[in-house]
DNA sequence: TTTTTAGTTCTGCAAGTTAAGAACCAAAAA
DNA sequence: TTTTTGGTTCTTAACTTGCAGAACTAAAAA
């Protein structure tokens, strides 16, 4: 049975570019990063990633340095090739997201000083209504250490 | 015992709007969020609000139409005082996050297209490695449907 | 009717961002 | 030693954003 590839590599790195920009990252950072998740093999060269994507030398090179910096991506080399092959980092990914979904603490200790500056006697649903959110950014907090702790 | 408030509120607004800004929204559209977020009573007029954070009124204006957009607030009304007064919609800010939050399936149905562009034979432990990585987004969907299922 | 209030919408600009192009550089090859 | 390879850094152009200011509008007050 021969698969069919429904969508092409060209279109879905369009797709998930536009994903990863809607995330935080430029169309180009994105579409960087999407190439490299549905590269095969999983490594490719700075020429390979500059042909395929279009863009300037530049742009390429400042966008594998933005990724590498955030540790989205890492690289191998091959002896006897001064090239860098650069791959998505599945770790570093990983452990980006842990840390987006941890920054929900600040979230929750500025709640804590809303709290604090608030009179309860004035308005006290209001303020329960502030406390009841924060306990569910809480439980959230909470449900999360509890995975990651587990499933690292 | 008398509470000691240990910072402003001018500068605990400073403070959250960078928060709010570095999780998607302008400085002032954080700002004005911050300020409702602290005021007493907790619904404030557009006045109020432009004098505290000495803004334009066009902007002023704008924010408050992104954020009533955004369902981040509401406002309510007295009669015989045409002014809306402003104030957060916690229920809709709860919302909002959860729709970001939910808004990882973009993700996982893309990663599952990655894997069926992806010859297993291959590299079979990068493959497994997506695999992974896409399961833990599964997994944190589901303990989030389940906690939103729970409790609302 | 005119004026004031409570905003909204339009216009414009300063600041910031994205990516291109060219100049540059170090290591390896010739 | 000179040239090529594999990039990085600097400069610049095009575009986008965030906000101010001014012009505008509809409802209420005078």
């Amino acid at each position: 049975m021969v698969e069919e590839k429904k969508i092409s590599k060209e279109e879905l790195v369009e797709k998930m570019g536009i994903h990863f920009e809607q995330s935080g990252l430029t169309p180009l950072h994105g579409r960087v990063f999407a190439y490299l998740l549905l590269a095969e093999p999983s490594h490719k060269d700075f020429f390979e990633i500059q042909e395929f994507l279009k863009a300037s030398k530049s742009a390429i090179s400042n966008a594998i340095k933005f990724l590498l910096d955030k540790e989205m991506i890492t690289y191998i080399t091959f002896s006897g090739d001064r090239r860098r092959y650069f791959k998505v980092n599945l770790k570093g990914w990983k452990a980006k997201m842990k840390k987006d979904i941890l920054a929900m603490s600040t979230m929750i200790s500025m709640l804590g000083e809303v709290l604090s500056h608030k009179n309860v006697d004035k308005e006290p649903e209001f303020v329960n209504e502030i406390t009841d959110f924060r306990n569910v950014l809480l439980d959230i907090q909470n449900i999360f250490k509890d995975y990651f702790k587990e499933k690292g």
